[in-house]
DNA sequence: TGTCAAGTGTCAGCGGCTGTCACTAGCCTC
DNA sequence: GAGGCTAGTGACAGCCGCTGACACTTGACA
């Protein structure tokens, strides 16, 4: 139990000020989410979020620099864990290996992360209303490819790469993005929102990222040499 | 059936009316486009855009609902013949050459479209504009993932499979989306901006694609199996 | 306890976008 | 070729996301 104005500590308790900011943007989160998941993104006006929040517009946008920011609080919250696992991976382990093993490990603390700040039903159900509104699904895209700007980055210190000269790491990162997404939404879409779903249907269609490269569907093999030019 | 002035031919000539209309909405379009890549996305208002074009704001949103909309027009046409050029692929080809081909004979085809509303050179310094504005950017990724499903589909079909059954073609579509994604920013961003350029750059991080999920990349060969759980 | 600055509310305004309504001008019929 | 129909348009009013300016309140710290 630090007092306000602490010196000592890793991490010093953070003044009223600083407390009474975060109680106003996680009341600003959560009352956004709510009437998004609700009402819909475009039935729900910022003036709404505020209101519910208690503050006025223009403290609404001191937090965030738009509706569509604080729709991805959570996600971005998430994304970091992501980024942390890959960094965490052994040296040495296949790139494709570790980009998979830091996304399925990661589903637990991402999980706890989201259940800090929302219920994960909430989390779900706003995630399909960004799915089926076209301005946030947009969104959502631009930041997932940025964070797979970031991870080719990673995996081409990891190898020693450099990221311009050897296209392998943003192609390796597109097509394994690529797969998230899909089942991501996959998982939206269906019934089970379990983590252990997610994992599941994750683990599945990353497996199948090799096979479905393959020469030929049709005799199920998976012959390795894909199109050689 | 056949309008005044009409006499011959299976594609009769439009009345004034409908070629006053696609007048002003070339006119719209090339206005639009022109100012963007002069002034920028943001700096260009939807009254600019009609002034220059000669018609109201009003009228602007009649032929385009949104000055997002406007901006991907020429896009739009342009991938209607990869989808043409999909689906007049040899049936039992691999599915991963179908979509190579597809592309890469596609461009020539891309090129005349672009060049018949607007300059290649203004089309390219448009695509820069959306890159690198992120409202645009981030609808470029929606309409990609459309597209992504669009061919997902063609491909589920070729193949004779149930999309939601076998992962397959939406891994394999995805996969390959994300490489075209990220040569199409290298080109861009590039010096060279002929066709062929783009052309060989698509073709080189295709042929990539195989090596870069392969075990381990400091061996350089690509050992087949990957990530068996 | 007084000073300072962070945080906030209020107000005014711009730009994207929409609904409405009256008017003009191609098109079609007689 | 005159008149009616309606697609296309301009003018206007208004909502909502977002921003700048300014004054007021309140926590932080000497």
């Amino acid at each position: 139990m630090r007092r306000a104005g602490t010196v000592t500590g890793a991490v010093p308790r953070p003044g009223l000020r600083e407390r009474k900011k975060q109680r106003t943007r996680d009341a600003l989160v959560r009352a956004a989410l709510e009437l998004f998941a609700t009402r819909g993104y475009e039935g729900t006006t910022v003036d709404d979020i505020a209101a519910a929040a208690d503050v006025s517009q223009r403290t609404f946008f001191r937090y965030f620099a738009s509706k569509e920011e604080v729709t991805f609080f959570v996600p971005r919250l998430a994304e970091s864990h992501v980024v942390e696992a890959v960094r965490g991976r052994p040296p040495g382990e296949a790139p494709l290996e570790t980009l998979r093993r830091a996304v399925l490990d990661s589903w637990d603390d991402i999980h706890a992360t989201i259940e800090q700040l929302v219920p994960l039903d909430l989390h779900l159900r706003v995630y399909r209303v960004i799915e089926s509104t076209p301005a946030l699904l947009a969104a959502h895209l631009r930041r997932a490819t940025e964070l797979e700007e970031e991870l080719a980055r990673i995996i081409a210190e990891r190898e020693g790469l450099d990221l311009d000269a050897d296209p392998r790491p943003r192609v390796l990162v597109a097509a394994f993005g690529g797969v998230i997404r899909v089942t991501e939404r996959l998982w939206s879409a269906g019934d089970d929102i379990s983590v252990a779903a997610m994992h599941d249907l994750m683990a599945a269609y990353l497996d199948r990222l090799g096979p479905a490269l393959a020469e030929n569907w049709r005799t199920d093999r998976a012959p390795d040499r894909r199109t050689e030019t």
